[in-house]
DNA sequence: GACAATCTGTCAACCGGTTGCCATCTATTG
DNA sequence: CAATAGATGGCAACCGGTTGACAGATTGTC
């Protein structure tokens, strides 16, 4: 299994007082040979200020704790001397490890991507720090990395999990835990509203004069597939176009290729996948076959990530802001620290359609 | 800036004796409604062994120090406990974090991706942690987090560094640094030697009846960029080919765009970008406008990034083993852990030519 | 059997912050 | 002016491992 660490942001010392001097040169204060004695601690800062170690500690986060004219003195000297938490000695006695853990099915996956710079750049915003670990579509791993992970983040934030609902809440149990793409209750959830996205696009489909549609599933396991698979019924029902679900071996670019073979026995002129890569991979082999895309068949994924537009034709996608679910889903979870028990309800955030080139009318 | 910590691998409690028995049923020994005691310790282990807390220590990390009786004992212990080590506990009197920190320009750029996986998955194989930072391709950003990141890191990579050399060799008096696509004298490096694949791709357009080549550069501030830009002079100086230098805005899709203007305006029929990214807007650029690819411009990107092979064409380009770099890279900074000053030199890693579809014969 | 060399386990100090408790000191009120 | 509440800083214990120093046990040697 692979964890990734996302370290956000350092804050300069505590996060407070961040505003740093760039006065004298830009030496290093300390500048040891080997390994010796390292970075200053709050009992030279104490000494440096005459007061205790203890009123430092106070002064660097308890604000309001100590007079402001102490804390003035201690701030003073915390600058001079350049001073870092160390952040290990900090979580120490009090378990907070200022980081939130981000469990994904694949990290080379693109679409995951955004999700973490959304989860970062929030995280970021309030000094925590990203611990990034793969379940590579493993129910069993996921679960593995997620106790693990556990120990050492102060939350937990699973995009696209795998594992039982039980599973999860057992976890959320334990800490604070936010899922994305998919609803658990009792746990707070982000999840994209498919319907809006799914619509714009079968019924675009529909005006360019198709009626029959496939859909490319994805994993088996996946809440989410399940999810858009009946919203793409819905919306097929309603805009009266037959609708036939195929499988795919893998959500990848190789999968989508596979699946070619099905789509053109199925007899559909307009194909949705679950996912981009799927459309690229299918879109190519089609186009190896001499199929004509969007002329012959059309074809729309989800999730509009990074290389979708480097296809020719571009690909017409159903855009789910997933910058937006990782951001919130970290909001859930630093409002949760604060002790906000809160709403744990589902977060909904819109999808819309993309189009590009691959779909269009039909050209019979 | 933002940083990204990559948590490679936890290991079950130190790397020794992997297997845990799935024995009982999957329940979570400390189940804790709120935030009560935690995890065992080395002293609950050494309480139900018999011995003393350090001992448990000494048996869990120094081997050979324990009697083998003794070790058994305290292993079952550890076993039944599901003990893990509390690497916060670990790392405040040691120091050593058992984490790697790797600074790339640009997180959300798939050129670094592999590079990631690359350390990633060697430091994983040891245990280590993975922490990313990110520059914005700004040397005082670069500087910034290096210093910060090096308190918490036992060593760092710097994949394309901006900086000065001279940064670059304080760093790394400090603490073990690795240097990736770029050569600094006195700092172990790792860089694709460009010569190869360069040949390989003048030497087919100049075969597919080319006479004038463009090259895009990157960044300014890019030791890799000159050295690509050197090495397309020499072999066009070699087989005959005029080769002009035109700049970027940024290397990016979007950069690439921007460029297409300058490629017309040179007169090149065959043009080798710095990296893909500026390869895949030139192309969708140049196509946009009406020229044909290859038939009218030849295009060569660089590295064989993920989505290179959406383009249609396909996009030919120079692949950089970026995932063997980041994994030398690593491997080079686990090598000093090891004590072993070594050899500071460089490694070179061979390019090779993928030919696909975006370069190919000139038709006049 | 006496004595040295080697093993093995224990003791205690330490890493760098955090925090409950208490002693002062100051400010407010009667 | 005395009594009292609140603000402020200090003391010391603690988080969970690590490690140098050392003593007792074991083994080997002559």
């Amino acid at each position: 299994m692979a964890t990734v660490l996302l370290f956000v942001a350092m804050p300069d010392y505590d996060g407070a007082v961040t505003q740093a001097t760039n006065s004298g040169a830009a030496t290093v204060p300390t500048r040891r040979g080997r390994g010796e004695k390292s970075s200053p601690t709050i009992y030279d800062i104490a000494k440096l200020a005459g007061v205790n170690p203890s009123t430092v500690s106070r002064a660097l986060s308890k604000p309001g704790r100590v007079s402001a004219k102490t804390q003035k003195i201690i701030e003073d000297a915390a600058e001079q001397l350049n001073y870092r938490v160390n952040p290990f000695a900090r979580a120490l006695p009090t378990g907070r490890t200022q980081t939130i853990g981000l469990i994904v099915a694949d990290i080379t996956n693109p679409t995951f991507f955004d999700i973490i710079r959304g989860a970062e750049t929030t995280g970021s915003a309030r000094d925590y720090t990203l611990v990034l670990a793969e379940s590579a579509e493993s129910p069993e791993t996921e679960l593995t990395a997620a106790r693990r992970m556990l120990s050492t983040v102060d939350g937990l934030i699973l995009a696209s999990p795998r594992m039982d609902d039980e599973q999860i809440r057992a976890l959320a149990s334990d800490k604070p835990v936010a899922v994305i793409n998919r609803e658990v209750d009792g746990v707070p959830c982000v999840v994209p509203d498919v319907n809006k996205g799914i619509s714009q696009a079968v019924r675009s489909l529909a005006a360019n004069g198709h009626h029959q549609l496939a859909f490319v599933a994805g994993p088996p396991l996946s809440w989410m597939s399940r999810r858009r698979w009946e919203g793409v019924q819905a919306a097929c029902d309603w805009y009266k176009l037959g609708a036939v679900r195929l499988e795919s071996s893998k959500p990848t670019v190789d999968g989508g290729r596979q699946a070619a073979r099905d789509v053109l026995g199925s007899g559909a002129t307009a194909v949705i996948t679950y996912n981009d890569l799927l459309a690229i991979g299918l879109m190519q082999e089609l186009q190896a076959a001499g199929v004509r895309v969007p002329d012959q068949i059309s074809i729309v994924g989800f999730d509009d990530i990074f290389g979708a537009d480097f296809t020719t034709p571009a690909l017409t996608t159903v855009r789910s802001p997933l910058g937006e679910c990782g951001s919130r889903a970290a909001a859930l979870l630093l409002d949760m620290f604060l002790g906000n028990e809160g709403p744990v309800g589902v977060v909904r955030v819109d999808t819309e359609l993309v189009v590009r080139g691959s779909s269009g009318r039909l050209i019979a």
